[in-house]
DNA sequence: AGCTATTGATAACG
DNA sequence: TCGTTATCAATAGCT
């Protein structure tokens, strides 16, 4: 590239302004082309870049953001038995994942020195790939399951709610008095937009 | 952008060859900005590009790779140091997992097939264990998210329960008879048989 | 921030 | 996939 008026020397520009500008109107064109690129060939992307001044900038596809998944949450929470079984989950995951990259390792290892070099590169590569891709895997599994369980406790909860209300209709208005201020407070719940999303969209979201 | 003999519309490529060309060329152009605007601006960059079929890309300057280094080594404690610049701009547990992977693939690609089979090993084993523990971080955040979730909803389920039962005790016995089978339906569960496994087994093998 | 003269990127085709 | 080329897009230098 390098364009306009004059070409311009593919090293660092020294005028701090001319940077500045420069890193502006490219950064601009650079996240642009990556949000083409990604709606036009249907691919994943991440772009992370940071100023000589560290300024942040990033941009990462729906897909992707799943990844940016961010830390401020504490929860003090104990383990229920769902917990646990969350976490019996990512175990069982892990177990998996490690295992794969043991094997493809030993199986390089069994290469010996045989193979050119530019294979070992190639295999690195596809190991690259293919542990990009288990990842991804397990994640969306994962994901899928927790899902389900939330959904499964929405439903019940709904059910709850619903038989609740019979009840009360049961009651003599004097009764049902009683417990107006409990109906009231656990009818109004967490606006159930779509179930299952509270979990997993706490990604970021820019150029939406 | 879109450009030459014709524009075409900025949405997804239907034609399948088409779409591949169209990525190819693109994404050879998209990281050749990144890397000129890392050149030229003296800027920090990551970007990963993932195709349809899953084919993995990716370009990161070496800056890039020792600030996550650094950042990796702090990221058991959200606030321990966030006194630079670059982590105050939000964001500051982002995409690790993949800035790893783009961070050891070039590391790995400066080897350049010169290097002796062990060390290529090496290389391996370091690789394996960044993602492990890439892996595990994310998905221990996960966990205590979906676990503050489902523990949010088995409050209320509870609330329910025991509001349901307090009602229950209001009735005469003939009108509480009529909700007995519910009652019993909701409370026990989904088959809990052994999460996770079913799905998890769809990996693709090595070196297919 | 805007404005253009230029250069760069690339869609269509071979 | 690779090369060519007509066009469209990005942007360097100025204001």
């Amino acid at each position: 590239m390098i364009m306009a008026r004059r070409k311009i020397a593919m090293k660092k520009i020294e005028n701090i302004n001319a940077r500045q500008v420069t890193f502006s109107k490219r950064r601009k064109g650079l996240f642009k082309k990556a949000q083409e690129l990604s709606t036009l060939c249907d691919a994943q992307i991440a772009l992370i870049v940071i100023s000589a001044t560290s300024k942040l900038f990033e941009y990462a596809t729906s897909s992707m953001q799943q990844i940016f998944e961010r830390r401020n949450r504490h929860s003090g929470v104990q383990g229920s038995d769902i917990s646990s079984t969350a976490q019996q989950l990512g175990s069982e995951s892990f177990d998996m994942l490690h295992k794969e990259i043991v094997d493809k390792t030993h199986e390089l290892s069994r290469l010996n020195g045989k193979e050119l070099q530019g294979l070992t590169i190639q295999e690195l590569h596809k190991l690259e790939e293919l542990l990009l891709r288990r990842w991804t895997t397990i994640s969306k599994i994962k994901d899928e399951k927790i899902t389900q369980e939330i959904n499964s406790l929405k439903t019940k909860e709904a059910e709850l709610t619903e038989e609740n209300q019979k009840l009360k209709q049961k009651l003599v208005p004097e009764q049902r008095q009683c417990y107006e201020s409990i109906t009231s407070s656990s009818s109004d719940f967490p606006p159930d937009n779509g179930p299952s999303d509270t979990s997993l969209n706490l990604g970021l979201r820019l150029f939406e």
